[in-house]
DNA sequence: TCCGATTGTCATCAAACTGTTACACCACTG
DNA sequence: CAGTGGTGTAACAGTTTGATGACAATCGGA
């Protein structure tokens, strides 16, 4: 799968100034949504789940101020980064802004410039926000940071050595691994282990893999080791 | 004993501005530690892993812009929150230090106001619970400021311990922490306690969380530690 | 100062996991 | 086709790991 280009959801009732930053967030590679005021706003935040929100402080029915606070309160968007757009400088009001919420604040006139560039810089600091890194190969997923194991919808139950195992096939797969490599990078180089013993973990991985139904994805190469897909 | 506050590394080469900056966050309830160079600020990054770092742009030795590049290039450091801080305040150089990766950009003579609520907007992200937020998770829910902690209609009463290990779950749900990191996290780093330990309070953690009924919340990772959820 | 709450350690028990072995089976070779 | 070395796997005994109750030390408020 192709990781998409960012969805940036501009919340901006004076259309002008929509288009302006619509275009010029377009002309940096992120798709673009356009709401006209708050309540468009928390609609299209359901629907569309954009990474980003750059949201106009005076805006009609429900104020941005509001739309932001609601948005904080609910587990489910908390993590969405808002950039508060104001025509006010005041330092009061950038620190209210800030309090309310919102990750970064902008007060008109901006610069596109500098506008973009707090765009990237809060894309950057959410984005990975899965610092464990996820593996992925066919219907397999194994996340480094929760430890959790799927195969398709399934969740996998694994012990420590299986779990070793399958994220070591998992960083190179295709690679073949020998017993010794293996021994070495699973279980540690100064441990005094049967090579016979991989097999036996082997066999345990592949049952555990194939509980819920499937294709066996480990390959055994007979003569040199085993190997992911 | 108070909950571990967020830790904030300040690399200043002044000394008077460094301490200006030093007491003043110490005022907040954060802890601080100094550096005085690039070199130092690396050292201390990787010795006390701080929660967030107040960067100056012009140091001696190396530069707050190449501390920053280096910090962002590393998986295990691209997380730590970097609030950059410079003398100049032309726009093209805040631009310059976004995209160098800082999350945020003050510029001096800044106003010791703006400066915390921007420390606070970043670590909002990373320690919530430390800033007053509300964290939710399934049908808990854990105050920040208040120090209340709920499960669905139920109050609950945590002890300080449980208290703090239910807010660094509840910071990352899913997330497994090993004994040590939450010892680090929990206990902090200095202390001296068997991580056995850690065993016990979970399992106090679990009765309290479970007084009124309801599942277990929390997962044993045989090998690996303990996560929410 | 007293008293209840909280904390760290330990001993013990149950469960999960591990390494080894033995034997069946298979692929390849001559 | 039989032989040979390599591989799959069940069973088992030993070990490691985690859960839990008890207890003494400590803390903090009344």
């Amino acid at each position: 799968m192709v990781a998409l280009q960012p969805l940036v959801l501009v919340v901006e009732d004076e259309p002008a100034q929509g288009e302006v930053l619509a275009y010029n967030l377009a002309a940096e590679g992120f798709r673009v949504v356009l709401a006209q005021d708050g309540e468009e706003a928390l609609l299209l935040v359901a629907e569309q789940q954009p990474d980003l929100m750059v949201l106009d402080w005076m805006l009609p029915k429900v104020s941005g101020i509001e739309v932001c606070r609601r948005l904080k309160m609910r587990a489910e968007t908390r993590g969405l980064p808002i950039l508060m757009l104001s025509a006010r400088s005041e330092e009061v009001d950038r620190i209210r802004g800030l309090e309310t919420g919102a990750d970064d604040y902008v007060s008109k006139p901006y610069s596109v410039a500098e506008l973009l560039a707090r765009v990237r810089a809060l894309l950057r600091r959410t984005r990975p926000s899965t610092t464990g890194e996820v593996l992925h190969w066919g219907d397999l997923t194994l996340d480094g940071e929760t430890h959790r194991v799927t195969r398709g919808p399934h969740a996998l139950h694994l012990g420590p050595t299986e779990y070793r195992l399958l994220a070591t096939f998992m960083e190179k797969p295709g690679r073949v691994w020998s017993r010794d490599a293996l021994l070495d990078r699973v279980w540690g180089r100064d441990i005094n282990v049967d090579s016979r013993t991989v097999d036996v973990h082997i066999g345990r991985l592949r049952k555990a893999l194939c509980r819920m139904g499937g294709d066996d994805p480990l390959r055994t190469v007979r003569g040199a080791g085993y190997a992911l897909g």
